[in-house]
DNA sequence: CGCTTGCTTGGAGTGCACTCCAGGGATCTA
DNA sequence: TAGATCCCTGGAGTGCACTCCAAGCAAGCG
């Protein structure tokens, strides 16, 4: 129910996505509950996208406890895009990878992303498709609730 | 090896009303794999729609096989729809006994089909937030794909 | 000092939507 | 009459994306 997913205003760069209560870079060390809740994922999700390989190397306090940073914020908003599209996990992980390997990995991702935007127009086309099919059956039911209305109390 | 069951179409994915090859009514009469190749649904799933009560009852033949007919055929592709707006198959299944129960349910259906209007209009608004992220990844891409190959090619 | 809270781990469990299997029956073609 | 092909059933299995568990460590508090 805390869905801090704010839509914020589109002026960043490049991954500058919408976040509200950060606190500053060089003082952003958040712990995995603070992201928990800063994301909407659960600590569970946030360890086991770690464990898949989903995410970069997280930072330790000296007691081994994860401390997140902005960065690690920011691609968890890319990620948390790219899970509304449907993407799989696993392409996500592919695409995580390829971030790792370095920049000569940029045509390979270049590609993903030029897919993944075919895939979400497709996937709006198909939304609307079926928004119209919706909106022709309310139409039927509005009238055919009118007219039991009328029959039955008037 | 008893049945070809997923053979499918290989490129027509699009899901749209493939209302071509039909059968005039008086004449609708399909056996499940003509309708797993008119729906691109599998026949098992066709079979397992049916066990959960996500079908009426199909006819069968004198030898106790499905015959589909075009209202099935019509109920289906309504599904095939809110199967694309990510509505669960168990509210699926609650709108079929709703569409059972006769015509005193037409307000809840009324309802449901609301708010799944709602449900699928937020939806394409999420993706179009995606897509506008997307768009600002894909150009930043492309900028550094186009220093890339004019520093090594020109 | 003990208690509570929050974090750690590997591994097991859950829910959904299929997907497949074994074993058998009916129909068609050669 | 044989073989191929289609279809039937209940139940078991699969893959995905989490979700939870048990056992244990570390810090803060009265």
């Amino acid at each position: 129910m805390t869905e801090t997913e704010s839509t914020g205003t589109p002026t960043d760069t490049c991954a500058g996505p919408p976040q509200g209560n950060r606190r500053p870079d060089g003082a952003d060390k958040y712990t995995i509950s603070e992201v928990a809740a800063l994301t909407g994922l659960t600590a569970h999700t946030l360890r086991w996208y770690e464990r898949i390989g989903l995410m970069p190397h997280i930072d330790r306090s000296h007691t081994g406890q994860r401390r997140y940073s902005n960065r690690d914020l920011d691609w968890l908003a890319l990620v948390g895009k790219l899970r509304l599209t449907g993407m799989p996990v696993a392409d996500m992980v592919r695409y995580a990878e390829l971030v790792r390997a370095g920049d000569h990995t940029y045509t390979e991702r270049f590609e993903l992303l030029k897919r993944t935007r075919e895939d979400v127009l497709a996937r709006i086309a198909e939304l609307q498709g079926t928004l119209a099919v919706l909106d022709r059956k309310i139409d039927f039911y509005a009238d055919a609730g009118l007219a039991l209305a009328s029959e039955r109390t008037r």
